[in-house]
DNA sequence: GAGTGGTCTAGACCACGAA
DNA sequence: TCGTGGTCTAGACCACTCC
């Protein structure tokens, strides 16, 4: 029945996301702590059910809050991992059998799941970078802690490694950038380009990624010492549990 | 009464959102296109009102969609504006009288307002990079095509720029990196750290974000020959306007 | 003025988690 | 078992946009 009692001040469930939010700032709940629920809400101040979920889902939708169903609703916790982007792809590490992924998680074990290896006809932008129409896919999951953090899809020219160990799931040492030197096409430049948005639905269930997640989505492209590109890597990344860093000097 | 009507099946609202998303996948609806309202929902499913608002608020925030009040759900138009990073804060650039943001918006016009120039004590983070207590502070706006699309701070060290054109609101020709070289100072290393989020409700409302837009968020310390900072810049993007390219050699 | 999305109420049944 | 969040109905009034 009744509306917000003013009519230019902000909506009742804005006004208690808010309060929420603030208190959270404050340091009254801390990361992991549990929110006032839907029932503690509606009696704190007399609202209706959907009133109260609204509320909550402000603070979801922005991230700062995460669902338990059974249980209620938490502040959220961060544990980004620091990603190295000109320093980590270094002739060093992939030139002595160590993984690049190494570098990212500063010693943190991951672990890599869901990987598949398939020849694809190419997508219109893929075949469009790397100049063919048929292209060998890799893609695989990566998860720190026992998380999964990152999707990553990675295509190659089928004329470059038709044959070679990029094309079976275990690459050997040194990863993928190791075999294509091996092949002769050892990467010298590398590309990024970085976007950020929310995730599609099977992005978010694989990731395990709660509403109010963005994802980061990093599209690599390797190129070898005759200009031509010899890699497509395309990364989507929870974007709560990543910080990217870049270097570069004038 | 009715729940979704096979237990393990999603609900309605998710179907109902799913099939809305693979309609525009499929080029059924195009970017600007209006989509069913609510009205159109509640007849076509014979759903409740709240429930049609659920399914729209599926897409809403994923980024999808935006609602326009009085008018009805669009589909999100995306018009990104390639950001290049170690190439754009080449010396060329800033020495020879260029505002460095000339390079990111490809010739489209942009304007800057909201500009607010401070004296401040440095917080934690700031003074611990910039290694001193108090801090001139640049704040801004840029906008594109008449649309917020970063808010920017930049901080400076009291003892480099006190006096110098850096602590008025228009630094004079090649921005504040070519009073930095004036002064001395010059730029010649950089870091950025990317990361993504959802906007907090200041920056979503300054940056005139729907719901369903993260932000990235890139911080950037620019180090002058000593080895010391100089800056330290924050700029927080509209995720939905932005490609961050970032090149580098092994 | 008609139609749209925005907010709100007052109920209901469900699946799940913890005790 | 009980409290939690998840889904849903059937109404209501409002501000806003478009015609």
């Amino acid at each position: 029945m009744m509306q917000s009692p003013v009519p230019h001040e902000p909506p009742i469930y804005r006004r208690i996301a808010d309060r929420l939010r603030q208190a959270i700032k404050a340091g009254e709940f801390r990361d992991g702590d549990r929110l006032p629920g839907e029932n503690a809400l509606m009696a704190e101040y007399g609202i209706a059910r959907a009133t109260a979920r609204q509320a909550l889902a402000v603070l979801i939708n922005e991230g700062m809050a995460v669902p338990r169903r059974g249980s209620g609703v938490y502040v959220r916790q961060f544990r980004p991992i620091r990603r190295h982007g000109s320093r980590r792809l270094s002739r060093e590490q992939w030139g002595t059998g160590r993984a690049i992924w190494d570098g990212d998680t500063a010693g943190r074990p991951y672990a890599v799941d869901e990987i598949a290896v398939t020849r694809e006809q190419a997508a219109e932008d893929a075949a469009r970078v790397l100049g063919c129409e048929e292209v060998w896919v890799r893609r695989r999951r990566y998860s720190v802690d026992g998380r999964p953090v990152q999707l990553a899809t990675s295509h190659f020219p089928v004329e470059l490694v038709t044959g070679s160990p990029i094309t079976v799931p275990d690459p050997g040492p040194g990863g993928v950038y190791a075999r294509l030197r091996d092949l002769g096409h050892a990467p010298v430049h590398f590309t990024e380009e970085v976007r950020a948005r929310m995730p599609a639905p099977d992005e978010a269930s694989r990731l395990g990624l709660s509403a109010g997640t963005p994802v980061i989505v990093v599209c690599r492209t390797a190129y070898a010492a005759g200009g031509g590109a010899v890699e497509l890597n395309t990364m989507i990344m929870d974007a709560a549990s990543y910080v990217l860093q870049y270097d570069f000097d004038v």
